[in-house]
DNA sequence: TATTGTTATACTCTATAACTATA
DNA sequence: TATAGTTATAGAGTATAACAATA
């Protein structure tokens, strides 16, 4: 596709990591439905470690969405006997999310099939994966 | 985050590849909110460039979404003008989207903003840049 | 018969604002 | 008062199935 405009060009690393980006978003949708859940609950899912209780408020920061949203998502996930609510110990306000037993497992799953490098990066030859994690490195290594 | 699994490791590449994604996922709701569009809105006119007409169906498919999803899209964005409906020559079952002079406006606004590479990225030095986009090249260059 | 786009339906995600129970 | 989570509401995206017009 052409994305020149007014004579500029998009910076060219970015276009391609651009590219590469909504081919892999494309994968999702698929990926969640292969598991029975939406990519929001996959989301989730790999955000609650074992033994690793998550406040609410922190799984919507993650989400990258609201306090609001968090509600139905947890719900549904909660309903599915995948996570659990409790409430937090210093704080009664806050509620924690845990994984349970069945959600640990699915978790197993998703972890295992996001671990797969799409075709475009599986293809790569070893040196260019090397190099290419070293300058993704350095790019993410500075939080801004 | 922690992604072992099974004490495998997903591939280095991918993994920060992943996680820029993540970071620039989080981005696209508000550059759409700013443009005050939704991400498929953004996603859709960024499809049609001017005098190059879309039919419906190559439309769903670039959006990823089934072809009942489309309609709804597109009604939106029709009736705020930003692009029109018209019967296509040859199969008149077939209707093509073709971008109006304001929805042209609103698209190069989109594509100045998308051209701007998220900080990770702009970060890195020119060499870096250049490596990353020729590594990217190839892994896009021989199409799955 | 097969295909294109639409409609009806049902579910998920989304933000805003008002609410509750704590702090 | 301020904060964490909930609820109500309204809008947008999602897939499935059934449908009309056309091929």
């Amino acid at each position: 596709m052409n994305l020149d405009y007014d004579g500029a060009r998009m910076n060219q690393a970015w276009q391609l990591l651009y590219d590469l980006m909504l081919a892999q978003r494309a994968r999702m949708p698929a990926i969640a439905a292969e598991l029975e859940l939406s990519p929001m609950q996959i989301q989730l899912l790999r955000l609650i470690e074992p033994d690793r209780p998550v406040p609410m408020g922190k799984a919507a920061c993650g989400l990258g969405c609201d306090a609001s949203n968090i509600t139905g998502i947890v719900d549904r996930l909660e309903a599915r006997g995948l996570i659990e609510r409790r409430p937090a110990d210093r704080d009664r306000r806050v509620k924690v999310l845990v994984i349970t037993r069945d959600g640990a497992r699915v978790r197993e799953a998703i972890l295992r099939r996001l671990a797969e490098p799409p075709e475009p990066i599986a293809r790569l030859s070893p040196e260019d994966q090397r190099t290419l994690a070293e300058i993704l490195g350095r790019a993410l290594a500075r939080p801004a």
